[in-house]
DNA sequence: CGATGACATTCCACTTTTGACATGTCAACA
DNA sequence: TGTTGACATGTCAAAAGTGGAATGTCATCG
């Protein structure tokens, strides 16, 4: 239930915020850490507040619902950060493909290991130009937030460099070797 | 659909494994790189079987059935080897928690990301074991799982050293700064 | 011979995620 | 005034994933 703890620790970080600006939010904040669709939010948003860990403080024009935590949501967030255990969930699909290299040349290897890499300096920039777009202030959730970001960094170049290592290694094999 | 190449492809390097075999093998081969579950596994079997990817080509004691890849099956694997994207799911929970560490103290802060970096340790540990226990061959398989390994191994060094620095820049954080 | 444990499959209820479709409001601009 | 685009929510069917129960076979060991 991750999901449920992703939208609840939004909402306690920007009281008065909005499905609408949650939407927003998960990508431009956890854009590298959690996706959500627009029908889960929405749906994640209607069972917290039915569980009395958010309420709707106030409505806005068009409908617009803006969501405060309540004391219940503060103390549930606060019991999954420190006991509950995390689950390191381990599905990479362009991996996967990479176990399977063997079912195609070593010439379509070396050329989807190519896009693999080029596809991860395309999320670094973006990554990049995110960190530049973002109003770092001196608040928790920057502190924290900047903290996830060289963590996208990191992440971003070591997978690069890894592709461009292993596409080095099927061209040695293919070489002869 | 992942999944069903995951399934697929691993029928297409070991023809003759049963859903028994692919279950073990998830766990060895594809520990760091996909999961399933058994209820998962026995499913795809069935619907690719159904969809004449895969056939049932001897049956064995104890109800044993075992697969093997159809001309279609293959071609299905190079297709989507080669003709689709992979889609790059960002989806971590630990990190998530990160992102909301303001919302405990930041002694707790810290002990989260000690918790982190011994818990990678502990995954960079099993992998170390798994990467001894593998018997190494000359084939495609175990060059191509061979840099997934390597690969794994990689990406928990960085994760530890990220965890270990973020905890750092928490203590720096609340000494005062 | 009986117990145990690895082998082996099937089925099911539930939750989570995906990917739409549908509906409507409001501000700004041409 | 009309239309566009951002704002805003609700709902739903289908696919994917989780977690466990139920069932039975076969080999080995004491």
């Amino acid at each position: 239930m991750s999901l449920r703890h992703a939208v609840l620790g939004l909402i306690a970080e920007l009281e008065g915020a909005s499905g609408y600006d949650l939407l927003k939010l998960f990508d431009l904040s956890l854009a590298n850490v959690w996706t959500a669709t627009q029908s889960q939010i929405y749906g994640e948003l209607g069972r917290l507040a039915a569980d009395g860990l958010i309420r709707v403080a106030a409505e806005g024009p068009r409908g617009r619902k803006e969501y405060a935590i309540t004391e219940a949501g503060r103390a549930e967030m606060r019991r999954w950060l420190t006991e509950t255990r995390p689950r390191y969930l381990r599905r990479d699909e362009p991996l996967l493909r990479v176990f399977f290299l063997g079912q195609v040349g070593a010439d379509t290897a070396a050329e989807l290991l190519d896009a693999d890499s080029a596809g991860i300096d395309g999320l670094l920039d973006e990554l990049v130009a995110l960190d530049e777009r973002i109003p770092w202030k001196e608040d928790d959730l920057s502190f924290y937030g900047g903290l996830v970001i060289e963590y996208g960094k990191r992440f971003m170049e070591m997978r690069r460099d890894w592709a461009r290592w292993a596409r080095g290694e099927v061209e040695a094999r293919a070489a002869g070797d």
